[in-house]
DNA sequence: TTTTGTGAACTAGTTCACAGCT
DNA sequence: AGCTGTGAACTAGTTCACAAAA
């Protein structure tokens, strides 16, 4: 019932708008298998979040055919590839760079460990953090301690939680450490050479963006 | 030399990747004018970030004809009509729903108050917490205040750091209050009506979005 | 000459609409 | 009958290329 026949393992390149929303349906997924959801339609599951059916019919069809017609997808089937897809069926070891209030915080936020990620460790510069751990128990290192640990075990991602002038630097040995994915948080662009994958969530950006609509909307006030 | 002869306060709907970019040039000239730089081209800025440099003109004469030809633009005046543009002439105020790690982080986060945002309190519902302030000295109000603080002081923007199942309850309270923008940091989506602006930042998908990149990319390990 | 502002061309992303499978 | 998978049509976003201004 579920041999992808066609075009699987093939995602030449597939757009990140794409992968993100895998993300979300893997999340909903998740939540109708805990409700003992059996099938779901991709009509079904656009009414969820504002999406069109067609959108994810055509975001699933690009790693295989999961549905099943006059039926929908079964709900463990799907998830299951979602899961293999995104890569999570293979517990990936992150790391945070940064060890201040953002770090710490991120260190600690159980929706990553949820989906299985690991949080191996945090790395600081500051003497008097060092050899401490988060509330949570994620052991702080010295930065300069980060390419021997990653010699040691396999860390996958790294994430960036340092105030924006230490960021470029900071990405600079992350990279030296062998690590492939980059999450940074500091504001401003990070320069990375072409095989490494870099995604910047800016939370200045984001509340600028408000700020924006406000300006637009609200009367101009005196 | 900076009036903005035409489509002056017209910005119909601008995309909000337009918005967003505008929020870079804007750090960029802060950057620039701080280094006493007078004027840019829009190729130079272009060089900065990876983008065109026609995506930059067009950007900014959605608002105006903002450039000099031969010399492109004056920093000061620019960064001036960006500020503007962007409502960051406004000084607004935020407030944080949610006293946990994430919420404190964000309450103390330098960021925000850099470019003019006043983070006027946390809003938490855990008696131990309440009466308390962040490090950086926001205090953190029983959440049940949140609509006596919206009446007594302008509240502008929402920023959702609860735990998922609390979210759409608490961005329903947050409208009840009379906030208009709100920035959610939890996973899912929410229900908010129309009028009201909703930009999300999902940390889960964000890793994830890295995950499919090993997952494509690594030789799929053993 | 230099560099903007912008229509035209192009590229990417979304939605429609329907053939084809169950 | 119901729902997927997908080409075709459409919409949004980006880049090109050049006339016009300083």
């Amino acid at each position: 019932m579920n041999r992808p026949n066609k075009r699987r393992q093939t995602p030449e390149q597939v757009s990140e708008l794409t992968t993100n929303r895998l993300s979300v349906y893997l999340r909903c997924l998740n939540e109708l298998d805990a409700a003992a959801v059996e099938t779901i339609s991709s009509q079904a599951l656009a009414e969820q979040f504002q999406l069109n059916a067609a959108q994810i019919r055509k975001d699933l069809a690009y790693f295989g055919e999961f549905g099943v017609r006059g039926v929908g997808y079964y709900v463990k089937d799907l998830r299951r590839h979602l899961r293999q897809i995104l890569g999570l069926d293979q517990h990936l070891r992150v790391v945070i760079m940064g060890a201040g209030n953002l770090g710490m915080a991120l260190a600690d936020y159980p929706g990553f460990r949820q989906e299985g990620f690991e949080i191996a460790a945090l790395f600081d510069a500051a003497n008097e953090k060092i050899g401490h751990e988060s509330r949570a128990g994620v052991p702080i290192y010295d930065i300069k301690e980060l390419r021997r640990l990653a010699r040691r075990e396999r860390l996958d991602i790294a994430v960036i939680a340092v105030p924006a002038p230490q960021a470029q630097p900071v990405v600079d040995q992350v990279i030296q450490a062998g690590i492939k994915a980059i999450l940074n948080f500091s504001p401003g662009s990070l320069k990375v050479p072409a095989e490494i994958k870099l995604k910047s969530v800016d939370l200045t950006v984001s509340l600028e963006s408000l700020s924006f609509f406000l300006a637009q909307h609200e009367a101009p006030r005196a």
